[in-house]
DNA sequence: GCGACAG
DNA sequence: ATCTTGTCGC
């Protein structure tokens, strides 16, 4: 299956012109499940060097079922914009975007370290990267951008809704007993309680999903290799 | 003005 | 995110 073509970026704008690409994008997100057959879920983390000049972008695809590794792919490009709380697509979907040009065979879903629609504009990294690409993604974040939520059972498969400006933007998700929850959100094409069903099932005991977790592995022992 | 603030 | 070792706890 050839890759879709990925439109030329124009990410060197300023942090108010960013925003009004945001305000414009958002409506393309399509939040309802529009994907086929799973077969292969892909997570891609971002990583910095050299004190933050150069970002560094780790994908890695799996099997779904067997969650086993098919393909590794890296990519590292000198960052031009700053970390502002909101605008983080701006600064990693460069270098992403170079490293999904290298795989050669594009996963069903993939799974970004990062916000969907639990945005202040709605259009989270991982919403931002979905529709670009039109494939269809999910947002799992560490930590909580904007939004509150009741707090979470301890137990595997629990989860909250997250509300922000009285609507729900994503879930808080406990994906293993005694750790804290991750923040999963829409990205694309994906419903919130497909995406909630996704991680779940790609959770093997730790608090990442193994596609996320994998992604960020492999970014890290390949900075100690080139260091 | 003050606090919050993905990675 | 990153600078950084050992250490407390399940």
């Amino acid at each position: 299956m050839p890759l879709p073509s990925i439109p030329p970026h124009p990410w060197d704008v300023s942090p108010e012109a960013a925003m009004a690409i945001q305000h414009q994008w958002r409506e393309r997100v399509i939040r309802e499940d529009y994907l086929g057959e799973i077969r292969t879920v892909a997570g891609v983390d971002v990583g910095f060097e050299d004190g933050g000049r150069v970002a560094r972008a780790a994908v890695v695809v799996l099997d779904f079922s067997a969650l086993e590794p098919r393909q590794k792919v890296l990519a590292r490009k000198v960052v031009t914009f700053p970390y502002i709380p909101g605008l983080l697509s701006f600064r990693e979907m460069p270098v992403i975007l170079e490293s999904l040009a290298q795989l050669s065979e594009w996963p069903d879903v993939l799974l970004v370290d990062g916000q969907g629609i639990a945005h202040p504009r709605r259009l989270g990294i991982a919403s931002h990267l979905g529709v670009w690409c039109d494939i269809p993604t999910v947002g799992v974040a560490k930590s909580r951008l904007v939004g509150q939520h009741a707090p979470v059972e301890d137990r595997p498969g629990a989860w909250q809704p997250l509300y922000d400006q009285g609507e729900v933007v994503g879930a808080a998700l406990r994906t293993r007993s005694g750790v804290k929850p991750v923040y999963v959100s829409i990205g694309h094409r994906v419903s919130l309680e497909t995406a909630l069903d996704l991680v779940m099932r790609c959770a093997r005991g730790f608090r990442l999903p193994e596609p996320l977790r994998l992604a960020h592995q492999f970014a890290s022992q390949f900075e100690k290799v080139q260091k």
